[in-house]
DNA sequence: TATTTTTACTAGTTTGTCTAGTTACTTCGC
DNA sequence: GCGAAGTAACTAGACAAACTAGTAAAAATA
């Protein structure tokens, strides 16, 4: 019953309403114009999806050559971004959208594993402050060094307008994906 | 109480530097210029990486409002995109990356929850083909959809050499994230 | 000074994954 | 055709990692 043409139909499915006004005062614009600027869209937002998917499978790779849970991993990242600065579970948390209890776990799993350590805060004798190792910074560089290399790499090239053209890209998916189910109803 | 609304934009790095002060006549580089394409490589590069922050910060609003796990939502997306496309629960296991075991029991929190139907196979009395309901299109349409629409808004105004250029960028950085950790050693 | 808030933690529960093994069916080699 | 091997989905039990609720200590605020 269901076969492969159904598939074409649901994708695509009048998503955007039609813009059917063929005339432009300075230069004509014809159905063959508008076709291609529709395959061009949908063109860009495929590659998007592509390269979701294989940084998708790039993490997966990476934690299980780790031997790390996903979270653990992102901390691990924020803390190397981060560098010397001072950074609190709180924070962490707050960064991964889960509990502090959660992050106490998560960083007891971390110090007990030999990549963190906790340090004092002399200022708020409550508070503490997460700090990746050595060994970590090492570990996390060695995987995803090289990685972080072609991919600069992959920009370094690029001319003026084209990096306005990714930045400005990037810049409205990131609106348009701001404000999804801010408010559950 | 810990609303992670607000997502690390914390560290708002130079996202633009708008230098402009080439004077390169006959193939002269300058250090300006030198010093322009790096501050374009890393305001490139800082572009995506604000796109993923605000990326994940989505999904976990998604998640939350749908009551739902990331695998879940994962598998629903994958779905309502294939449309009446046959789709096994292997394809999806491998799709997520998880055992065919969890994709049993994932699926049948989807089927209880009323998100999908599990069809036989009339090819293969073993396998079954699973399909979203048309409450889940409906639910993830409504709750997507209006991001979707942005998304295309926001790339259909893009001239044939800026599409070029974006889709050019996200092919090479999939490149670049394609063979990290394919050998863990 | 007394109260409230913040920070990190502990305890116990729930969720969702895994491994191992089962059943039912198909495919392959003879 | 028939038996062996392979495959798809499932069940059971274990475990990892999140959650909620609540605590103690320190800081901020009235």
């Amino acid at each position: 019953m269901k076969t492969a043409r159904d598939i074409e139909r649901s994708e695509s499915a009048p998503v955007r309403p039609a813009v059917r006004s063929t005339v432009d005062l300075a230069g004509y614009w014809y159905e063959a114009d508008l076709a291609e600027a529709r395959a061009r869209s949908r063109a860009v937002l495929e590659a998007l999806r592509l390269y979701r998917a294989a940084e998708m499978a790039m993490r997966r790779r990476t934690r299980e050559s780790m031997a790390m849970g996903e979270n653990e991993l992102l901390v691990l990242r924020y803390l190397i971004r981060k560098g010397d600065a001072l950074v609190r579970p709180v924070e962490l948390a707050t960064y991964l959208g889960v509990s502090t209890a959660s992050m106490t776990a998560l960083l007891d799993r971390l110090e007990k594993s030999g990549h963190i350590t906790r340090v004092a805060n002399p200022e708020d004798r409550r508070s503490i402050f997460v700090r990746a190792t050595a060994v970590t910074e090492e570990e996390v560089r060695g995987t995803l060094g090289e990685m972080h290399e072609r991919m600069y790499a992959a920009v370094e090239g690029m001319t003026a307008a084209q990096a306005d053209a990714v930045i400005g890209f990037l810049t409205r998916m990131s609106a348009a994906v701001d404000g999804v189910a801010v408010e559950a109803r």
